[in-house]
DNA sequence: TTGTATGCGTTATCAG
DNA sequence: CTGATAACGCATACAA
C-alpha cells in the first residue's frame, strides 16, 4: 500500500508550472482566470485526487460551512427526523453536519456547545436537554455572531431564532377534537422539565380548550410525567383507571404514551376508542403502525430540520437586537386515526 | 452586542508576558512546563474565554479527533442507535463525530466519502448504500491511513476492518426456532441488494437450518422484496397467504417486515403464533410494543458502534497489508417473544 | 523552564 | 490574467 501525503495546490502548481495561488482560483472559478488554465488546473487536480482541506481553508477564511447539531438524543424519531431534515438541507449548500447528544444531561450540553464553538462551526441548531435551566453556555455564539437556532425545546428567555411549532394551538386542537368526539372527561398527561415551556403550552392548550367548552378541569385526571417513557405512561394509565370515575379520553403530548395508553386500555379489557379515546403528539412511525392506530398531532420534524438550517446557511449575520426574537411558526394537524374516531 | 474576535493563545501570552508556545504547551499540561505557569494560564485562559481553534491545531497537527460516519439514513433505529454508540465512545476520548446520509444512493455516498476526506477525518465508520457495488471510493482512506469501519452492510472485497454479526449464524438460529416451536413450512423474505451478502447469509443460515431438518425448501416460501418497507411486506405476506399451501412461520429479516406480517396475518383472522409464528431481526423498540409482541434477533447497534469507534481511536496506524481483514463478531440471540411462542 | 522560528494548506491582497 | 506574499491559530524543533 503507498503511503502518499494529501495532494495539495502547490502540488499541482509545480506540476503545471504556476502559482498556488492561481490554483486555488481556477479551482473556484475566478473570473480573473482563462478557461483554458481552470480547464487544465481541474484536469490535473482530478488526476492527482486532490482534495480541498477544509481546515486550511477554514483557518483562513473563517468559514467552515458547518452546522452543529446539539440535541439530546439521535434515537428519537422526532429527532432523528429533525436531523435529517436538516442534513438534506445542509448537503444542498455544500454543508457538513457535526452531531453532539447531551443526553438531556446539562453538564454535557455545557461541554459539548463549548466543542462545536472549538470546532468553529458556522452556526448551531439546538433543542435543549431537559435538565437545562440556564442558558448562558450558548452566549459564546450570539457574541461571535454564529447563528445560534433552538428548535422546539427552545429556552424562554434567549435572544435568538427559533423553529417551534405552536404548542398551546396544538394542544388546544387535540383536546377540542376529543370533545367533539364526545368525550367528556378527558385526561392529560403532563412531563416536567427544568424549564417545561414547551409541555406547559401543550397543556395550557388543553384546559383552555376544556374550559371553552364548558367542562371542569380535574386535577386528578392530569397526571404529572418524570420522564417520558412507556413504562411511565402505562403507571400513570393505570392511575387513570383506577379512579372511581376514571375518563373516556386521554391527549398524551407524545405518541409513545399514547400507545402505552391504548394498550393498557386493551389489557384492562377497555375499549379504544368507544369506552376510551386516545390522541397523541408527533405522528411518530409507530402510531400509524399500532392497532388501532394512533390520532397524532403532526410535527414537521424534517421541515423544521430544513428550516433551521437555511436559516443558518442564509447567514444571519444580523443577529442583532432588533431582528432577534425571530420565531418560526409551522402548522400541526390533527391527523384522525382509529384510537379516536367515534363519530 | 459586543462583538469580540476569537480570543487565541497570542492573546493570552500578551497578558501574561508569556511566549505563545508556552501558553500551549501549558493548556496541554506539558511536563516541561512549571506548575505555576501552568495554573496561572489555565486560570488565565479561563477567564478571557479561550476555546482553542480546532481547525488550527487539526492543520498543524494532522490529527482532527473526528469520526466520519456514512450511513444510509439517521432514523432506521438499528443506524441511530449504531450513531449513538459511536457518539459514546467517541465523546469519551474527546472526539467529535460528523455524520453524512447517503439515502442509500451510490453517488451520494461518494460525493460525501470525498467530503469527509476534505474534513480530514481521523476516521471514517461506514455502513453501505444499497445501490453500492464498486468500494473504489473509499480508497482515498486506505491510501492515507485513515482507519476505516465497515459496519453491517460491508463489502464482500474490501481489505479493512469490519464490525458485523454472524449473520448466516442469526438466520439459523432464528429459522431453527421456529422449527422448534413445530412449525412445518416456514416462510422467509429477503431484499434484493446489489451486493447482497448480508440478507444472502441470513437466507443460507435459514435454507441450512431447514435442510438440516429434513424440511425441504419450496421456492414459492422465499419471497424477494426490493424495498425494506412495511407494504413490502404486507404485499410480500399476503402473497404468501394467498398459496394453496400457505405457510406456518415465517423468518423476517427486519423487526418492520415482521410487524407487517403479523398484522397482514390478524387482519386476515390467521392466529399468530398458533397458525403463524412469526419471528423478525434487530429488537427495534417496536418489536417489544407491537401486540403480540415480536419475537427477534438481537443485533446490538449501540454496542457495534461503540466497537467499531474503538477501532478508531485506539488508532490503527497499522492499516497494513498483514492486520487488515479484522474482522470483529458480536453475539446475537434468539428473543423468543409473544409472535412464535408456542410450546 | 521558557522563547523563537517555522510550517500546516488555503485564500485574499496587492503587485505585475 | 497570473504571481508573490502574508495571515489564519496552533504545535513542534530547536535554541537559550
Amino acid at each position: 500500500m503507498e503511503e502518499h501525503r494529501h495532494v495539495t495546490i502547490y502540488d499541482i502548481a509545480q506540476k503545471l508550472n504556476l502559482a498556488a495561488s492561481t490554483i486555488s482560483r481556477a479551482l473556484k472559478d475566478h473570473h480573473s482566470i482563462s478557461d483554458k488554465t481552470i480547464k487544465k488546473v481541474k484536469q490535473t487536480a482530478k488526476e492527482m485526487g486532490f482534495v480541498p482541506n477544509t481546515l486550511a481553508a477554514g483557518l483562513r477564511g473563517n468559514v467552515t460551512k458547518t452546522i452543529g447539531i446539539l440535541i439530546p438524543t439521535v434515537t428519537q424519531p422526532f429527532l432523528s427526523s429533525l436531523i435529517s431534515g436538516i442534513e438534506i438541507a445542509a448537503q444542498k449548500s455544500d454543508y457538513s453536519v457535526i452531531i453532539m447528544q447531551s443526553h438531556d444531561s446539562y453538564q454535557m450540553e455545557v461541554d459539548m456547545a463549548k466543542s462545536l464553538y472549538s470546532n468553529r462551526v458556522s452556526g448551531v441548531i439546538c433543542s435543549l436537554a431537559m435538565e437545562t435551566k440556564d442558558t448562558s453556555h450558548f452566549k459564546q455564539f450570539s457574541n461571535n455572531n454564529i447563528p445560534l437556532v433552538f428548535v422546539d425545546r427552545v429556552p424562554k428567555d434567549y435572544d435568538t431564532f427559533r423553529v417551534v411549532i405552536n404548542n398551546y394551538l396544538a394542544g388546544y386542537k387535540a383536546t377540542k377534537h376529543l370533545i367533539e368526539q364526545g368525550c367528556k372527561r378527558i385526561a392529560h398527561l403532563t412531563p416536567v422539565s427544568e424549564f417545561g415551556s414547551l409541555y406547559n403550552e401543550r397543556k395550557r392548550g388543553y384546559t383552555d380548550a376544556l374550559a371553552e367548552h364548558g367542562i371542569p378541569i380535574e386535577n386528578n385526571l392530569i397526571i404529572s410525567l418524570k420522564k417520558i417513557t412507556y413504562e411511565e405512561g402505562v403507571k400513570a394509565c393505570n392511575q387513570l383507571f383506577d379512579l372511581k370515575n376514571p375518563p373516556d379520553g386521554l391527549f398524551a403530548p407524545g405518541d409513545l404514551l399514547a400507545v402505552s395508553a391504548v394498550q393498557t386500555a386493551k389489557k384492562r379489557g377497555i375499549k379504544v376508542p368507544d369506552q376510551f379515546a386516545v390522541i397523541g403528539f408527533n405522528n411518530d412511525p409507530i402510531s400509524e403502525i399500532i392497532e388501532p392506530n394512533i390520532s397524532t398531532i403532526t410535527h414537521p420534524a424534517e421541515k423544521m430540520g430544513k428550516a433551521a438550517a437555511e436559516l443558518i446557511i442564509k447567514n444571519l449575520k444580523s443577529v442583532k437586537e432588533e431582528d432577534a426574537k425571530e420565531i418560526t411558526f409551522l402548522n400541526t394537524q390533527v391527523l384522525v386515526r382509529e384510537s379516536s374516531r367515534k363519530i
